[in-house]
DNA sequence: TTGTACGCGTTATCAG
DNA sequence: CTGATAACGCGTACAA
């Protein structure tokens, strides 16, 4: 069943009912609901492929998740992120494909351009998290093939959205300062991802701001999952002068955390206390109280497509860069009272440049 | 660059090219090489819409997520589960569109059909986790599209991938009774899902076998999230009679239940002995011991791209239903001791129908 | 408002 | 082994 057989019983030309199916108001209402119906009757549905043909694009984004990321896929914040896409590309009547390739790997990603952009199989990519040295978003903004990224990219002529990492994560340890705590530690994620560094900057931010001794904080580097931090923290909390606090740059390694002072009968928050990274408790028991930095992993996805649907609409366009607000939630394992507060009706929509003041003094 | 401009440069006609692009024998070495040279030379590479409206398929399969499934996509089972679903397209050289939508709802379904099978923008389909009052599988049926579901269908039609969720359940219940536990209490998924259901009537199953008074064993009804596991475990274990041991038919509903025990301040094994199903506390920290039906989630995904992709290459064969093995692992929740172990070098393939002997015996 | 004619880039058929 | 030529199904200037 194609344009032409409908053309036939509806006794009209096919350009007629190209143009009913594409809404073109050219169309006399009367051959309109004749073609209409005909086509309701036939149960007709344009041919993907011949449409791609014609009109050169198909409404189709990719997702790429670059394969680094294979480990910590099980994370929460992807399946919140990629219901967000899926959100915005329901929303703008676009299909998602998901793709998971190395980004760094100089062969992998040459496949991955030819199987998009050359064959033009998809209309736009958006990338989750970009690494320290992605050679795909450079090839691809040579290509001028349109992309967004999810995570502050490197590459200028990128766009992307984000949170403000850096300065969440500065947020989150002036407030474990704030509490008193003056041993800190961190425990961030791979050096390689462009987040996670930011978050570990953030962390010394603070930590130099306050005037504190630099030494007395500790850097450790997990990977974003929960058995590494536990050892992490194990070692950490076993020393000889253990941190009265830790800043965690995700949930899931300070779920971690927690359970290792569990092990070692060490009380939250007196003996240490614990800020986390992602703000997806909701999904596990509350009763945990951990204190984290909250982002709108599902939002993040759905304007990452909404940029993209932009983008590959108005082609040419310069990149734009986006800040999404976050919420820092005060919890027990801090040292906040155990009922759940949230402050953050402030946007962070400039980097590196928050006042931060009015959330301490929130507190 | 398209098919005719490397005919030109290369001096040959059109077919010629098409013939080497498509490693078709009947060209000779000496043009196949020019040719290929020109193609590498032009970074050439054929246009998709072209070669699906050509040859009427396009490579592409869907993996739908039932909408229903929409609160428990965190669930580490998925992610790994469409991992195994790329493994499997890659291996084939497919690209696979990740579809959501309600599988119940039926103006959704007639979205879906349309967009993929009327429009043919998809080769073939693969439903992860069919519910009780699936209309969409009967409807792919009834169009003769290629589909395979994960997790048994109701319609004998149907092609699917399994695990024996019933037999397994049983297995771990008769696990806990042979640890000498007499009251027994179960936590499940929804009664929608035919998997949540048939590991409930597992758990049953085995309880009648062993004549105890099926009134001991009391059912609870989960969300195949922690919180809900930790306040329905909360609510048993605080009754006057609580359960000795709880079968729990997901992880992240058992590590509720590990939680909620421990906030009562009941010791596991000894005061509640657990079990749980996935098997995918390798993600956690193992040191929670839980002990757990090992089911094989990212193989499931990539056996269902392979059932696929035999059914649109073989089109009209019967349906095939197959079912994957999968292990018992005791570890130190259910009363074992703490090393872990691994039981199961015996394939379940046929479903409810185990001599199950041999695995308790091991202990 | 409607119809005609052509192009989109490949694959497939049939001669040679 | 190679080359015309006809589908594949749709969008769209252009003409009427």
């Amino acid at each position: 069943m194609n344009l032409e057989d409908i053309a036939k019983l509806a006794e009209v030309s096919r350009s007629t009912v190209s143009r009913v199916v594409n809404n073109d108001p050219r169309v006399s209402d009367g051959v309109r609901t004749r073609v209409l119906r005909i086509v309701a009757e036939t149960n007709y549905h344009p041919n993907a492929a011949a449409r791609s043909l014609a009109t050169r694009h198909n409404r189709i984004f990719g997702l790429l998740i670059p394969q680094a990321m294979n480990s910590i896929f099980g994370d929460p914040w992807f399946p919140h992120m990629i219901q967000g896409c899926m959100d915005g590309c329901r929303n703008a009547d676009y299909s998602l494909m998901l793709l998971m390739e190395s980004s760094t790997d100089h062969a992998a990603v040459n496949r991955l351009i030819e199987r998009t952009v050359r064959a033009r199989h998809l209309d736009g990519l958006i990338i989750s998290s970009s690494l320290k040295d992605d050679v795909l978003s450079h090839r691809l903004a040579r290509e001028n093939f349109p992309s967004v990224v999810i995570g502050r990219d490197t590459d200028e002529r990128f766009s992307f959205v984000d949170i403000d990492n850096r300065a969440a994560a500065r947020i989150a340890t002036e407030h474990l300062l704030s509490h008193g705590y003056r041993r800190l530690a961190v425990i961030s994620g791979p050096s390689t991802m462009v987040t996670a560094e930011d978050r570990r900057l953030g962390f010394l931010d603070a930590v130099e701001q306050s005037g504190l001794d630099p030494s007395v904080a500790q850097s450790r580097f997990g990977n974003y999952q929960e058995r590494e931090a536990f050892l992490q923290a194990t070692d950490l909390l076993s020393s000889s002068t253990p941190p009265e606090a830790i800043f965690v740059t995700s949930d899931s390694m300070a779920w971690g955390v927690l359970h290792a002072a569990r092990t070692l009968q060490r009380n939250i928050p007196n003996d240490v206390a614990v800020i986390g990274f992602d703000g997806i408790q909701q999904e596990r028991n509350q009763r945990e109280g951990l204190s984290s930095i909250r982002q709108p992993a599902r939002r993040l996805g759905e304007r990452a497509v909404e940029m993209l649907v932009d983008l590959v609409s108005n082609p040419g366009q310069s990149p734009v860069q986006e800040w999404l607000p976050i919420d820092l939630v005060l919890d027990s394992s801090c040292g906040c009272p155990a009922l759940p507060r949230v402050y953050g009706d402030r946007e962070f929509t400039t980097p590196y440049a928050l006042p931060i003041a009015s959330q301490v003094a929130a507190l």
